[in-house]
DNA sequence: CAGTGGTCTAGACCACGGT
DNA sequence: CCGTGGTCTAGACCACTGG
């Protein structure tokens, strides 16, 4: 009996796997062990089939399945025991949490309807302080894009962006309104690699506190973002001022 | 003249990498090119040997190769372009960006002496909202500790541990002193792996103005932490107020 | 002992970038 | 066009865990 299941599932699976495709067959037998699991068919705990059987009953090579599961392992969605082994992690998160967001991905996360009023968009000079985030010369142009963001209709936070003019010429009001991310990566192909932030406390200042529609001497979440390209040149700086008393800064990660 | 400093190289890089080693060939090799990096011998921005050259001159597969180079940019040391060839990142080599450190370990990493003033350390039960945090029931026992944490001998923090008995029955102060992380992966060998934070602005209580030396009404970064073992029991939940004229939170993240 | 993941080889064909 | 990284194969031997 369990045979007979299993060669059902031989053939449900290898049906998923297509030579024919243009996707790389790493990729696809990763995408449906991931869904596999998602869906709750392998749990926690589970261990899977050996790297020799996902081979055979996919028909492609052991090395080919290796890079699938090394891929899920590094996504800490499986986890491997030599001589064992390989299992399916306990973690819930769904990876990438302590990934990269911009404002709108984080308040569709939370629930919230995103929203933004412009306060002004323009281009200046870049003072010191901004010419060292953004690792060009002060003087050189930059946009300077000033926002109120607002979550359920509500002011959250005042957000001051820089980029570099010379790296993109062409940025306008209306690519900040859809996405600056999307627009780097998908219209222009660029990939986004990493950032730093720094998350400090502070009174809101009386501008500030206008804007947001808070009283004076209250606390807010200060934030600072620089954020890399993948050949290590930064593309933008972000000033966020969020209300003490409505935002919470979350962040999941690993050890090691 | 090219071909000849070539050869010269061939030598001293082979001579690094031994098959008679214990260790992995493509270790010995991402060891290697991480030094001839640190040291300065190949720049962000260069272009390193292809992954050919690199197979030839150490007289190992191709595939080892990609092993080595594979680890390399997963790190972010190293990133690759189609048809180009492989580069060194901009990226400053300080890793273990967006881990999970304990106090003393972020004190280190910022240069500072840390050092840490007992207000107590107790058994008592949970309470509803430490209970959910720690997967527990509510009036089970757990360890409560509380801390003002030094940087350079100032005030920099005050810090409210709890540990649930149940998990680590022997912990005791002397412990906490030296580091908790540490004695629960090198004396008890298990893993920790995951943790969440939450990190808000608020305005200093009465209490800990005292023990911060601050002022009223003055702001502080409110730091929620509850981290987890490999097998996902959550193992502490640390609520810590930090001086918000002092501290920042920092942390370095990838995009996906 | 048989089965597992870990490492390694020597090929192969592809799509892409720059000349 | 040639050289690059990206993918893939069909083997191989090892050290390790379990019964």
């Amino acid at each position: 009996m369990c045979y007979d299941k299993g060669n059902e599932w031989t053939g449900r699976r290898r049906s998923m796997i297509s030579k024919q495709s243009p996707l790389p067959l790493y990729y696809q037998l990763e995408e449906y062990l991931k869904q596999q699991i998602e869906s709750g068919e392998w749990k926690p705990g589970d261990i899977m089939p050996s790297e020799r059987e996902l081979s055979e009953e996919f028909r492609i090579s052991r090395m080919t399945v290796r890079q699938a599961l090394t891929n899920l392992v590094n996504k800490n969605i499986l986890f491997r025991e030599k001589g064992r082994g390989t299992f399916v992690s306990h973690r819930k998160f769904e990876q990438n949490l302590q990934g990269l967001t911009s404002f709108s991905e984080d308040m569709e996360r939370r629930g919230l309807a995103s929203g933004s009023k412009l306060l002004y968009f323009e281009q200046v000079k870049a003072g010191d302080q901004v010419a060292e985030a953004l690792a060009i010369s002060p003087g050189d142009p930059v946009y300077k894009l000033k926002r109120i963001r607002l979550a359920d209709q509500e002011p959250l936070a005042v957000e001051t962006s820089y980029n570099p003019v010379s790296l993109f010429p062409e940025l306008d009001q209306k690519i900040f309104e859809k996405s600056l991310y999307h627009y780097i990566e998908e219209n222009r192909q660029m990939r986004i690699s990493h950032g730093t932030q720094t998350v400090e406390a502070a009174l809101v200042t009386d501008e500030d506190a206008q804007h947001l529609m808070m009283e004076e001497g209250q606390p807010v979440l200060l934030i600072q973002r620089v954020t890399h390209l993948e050949d290590g040149r930064p593309f933008e700086l972000v000033w966020s001022i969020y209300r003490g008393d409505s935002y919470k800064y979350r962040i999941e990660m690993n050890r090691r």
